[in-house]
DNA sequence: TGTACATCAGTGAACGCGCGTTCACTGATGTAC
DNA sequence: TGTACATCAGTGAACGCGCGTTCACTGATGTAC
């Protein structure tokens, strides 16, 4: 038997056998991912899984050895699914319209933290209480941070970044960051430019909890469109014209 | 007996058992506290009190009527500790000196938020699944935001606020919020002076959320630095001088 | 001041619940020859 | 193609645990007269 048959059947088999235990794994975390929704993150269950699932509890450990690896699938689905909105609302833009990109990233990131407010929580709320993020989640992680990066170092190489003028220079400490930075997400900005995104990135999440954790309770009627205004005002102090 | 005798007795009643009973009261959310900090919200027990405390478990529950009211406690201890930090950074401060008021308040918060940040995440993260925050939390929530509303207003006030002039003008919808603002935290302050604070604000808990939470893990080394330039940038940006 | 009574703090047992995880097992599915 | 064997999914019972909350109770503390 040459290898290559060998191989062929294995993959028969695969597709067999494992075709099922794929769809059950993306099962598992779908009626997880409602959990989340209903209960929060603390609140997830394999034993409540297994009975909406109306499997035993003990089956579930066939697909995931543990509540910690489910919660950790479930939290690399969470960033690939902000990372996804994130791309799709660039995409729709014209290259050249930098701040509109931008604020299209921010309304399509809001908008999905809003219709998945406990994912959202999970990947950028509170840590989950005894849990600990493996490495796993780092790559997906930087999905959405990536588009935003070339945003920026996009505008930046095309000579149309307006810097606001109105910090000071960077820490110097920063520098050695930046340069990681500059490697990974936003490539060819100086130093400067690059503190500033960081700033307007973390602003925009900084939004999105504020409004999901019921802090602008009482405070703020319209929060699309002040948050829209507030993203356009941090996309212009990253320099970003519009 | 007049009825000041008759209250005079209730009140030195009062100070023998009614004393053991605050005294007792405090040290149950002293010792919630310190479970908070090691299990998170979410873990919370009333069990794990009342055993360290050496009582029964039932006990608790003549000094709270269940575990929402217990961490409804710890919910307004955390916001006027927040609301505390922020008042005596601003009062180490020249009073005309508004950008250095508003860096002494940022940093005053984050400290405290660095060491206790269970007890932040119980504020300003992720809601508590199952918990449904009572009146009870508003003013002390508005403590640490008058600390705030008080430097721009008395810049603004003093003709200090130098407008950064690069956002576009705040949303229509924004104008009855604004006027409520004005009422209480931001006296005297037009829509865009209030718009751009309260963006300022959210940036500062968008920073500390995201150094608390994981986000500028393998990011950003010298946070302190960064921290404190990205909000001076903020501040820039609400028209503090500086 | 002394005594009968009311108030209150704390006890201990119990209710009813859910959880994560392990383990020996039964069948079904796939593999090797 | 057929058969012996290996792999794997799912079962059901069990372990040991912790939780919030209720309730009838015992003493101690405070009150009224």
């Amino acid at each position: 038997m040459s290898p290559l048959c060998y191989a062929g059947r294995v993959n028969a088999s695969r597709t067999a056998r494992e075709r099922v235990r794929a769809e059950l794994t993306r099962e598992i975390t779908e009626v997880a991912r409602g959990q989340l929704a209903t209960e929060g993150a603390g609140g997830l269950s394999l034993r409540a899984v297994a009975r909406e699932m109306g499997m035993v509890s003990s089956a579930i450990y066939r697909y995931f050895p543990s509540r910690d690896d489910l919660l950790t699938a479930l939290i690399v689905d969470g960033y690939n699914a902000i990372g996804e909105v994130a791309e799709q609302a660039d995409a729709t833009c014209p290259a050249g319209e930098y701040a509109r990109r931008w604020l299209a990233v921010c309304r399509a990131i809001r908008d999905w933290a809003l219709a998945h407010p406990h994912e959202y929580a999970l990947v950028y709320g509170s840590p989950v209480p005894g849990y600990q993020a493996p490495q796993q989640t780092i790559g997906p992680a930087a999905r959405a941070a990536t588009v935003f990066g070339k945003i920026i170092s996009d505008a930046w190489q095309a000579g149309a970044l307006q810097p606001a003028g109105i910090c000071p220079p960077p820490p110097e400490s920063f520098a050695a960051d930046a340069g990681a930075l500059r490697e990974l997400v936003l490539p060819g900005a100086p130093d400067d430019v690059i503190a500033a995104a960081l700033g307007c990135w973390t602003a925009l999440f900084g939004m999105i909890s504020f409004e999901l954790f019921g802090q602008f309770e009482n405070v703020i009627t319209d929060r699309a469109a002040f948050f829209a205004h507030t993203m356009a005002c941090q996309g212009r102090l990253a320099g970003l014209p519009g």
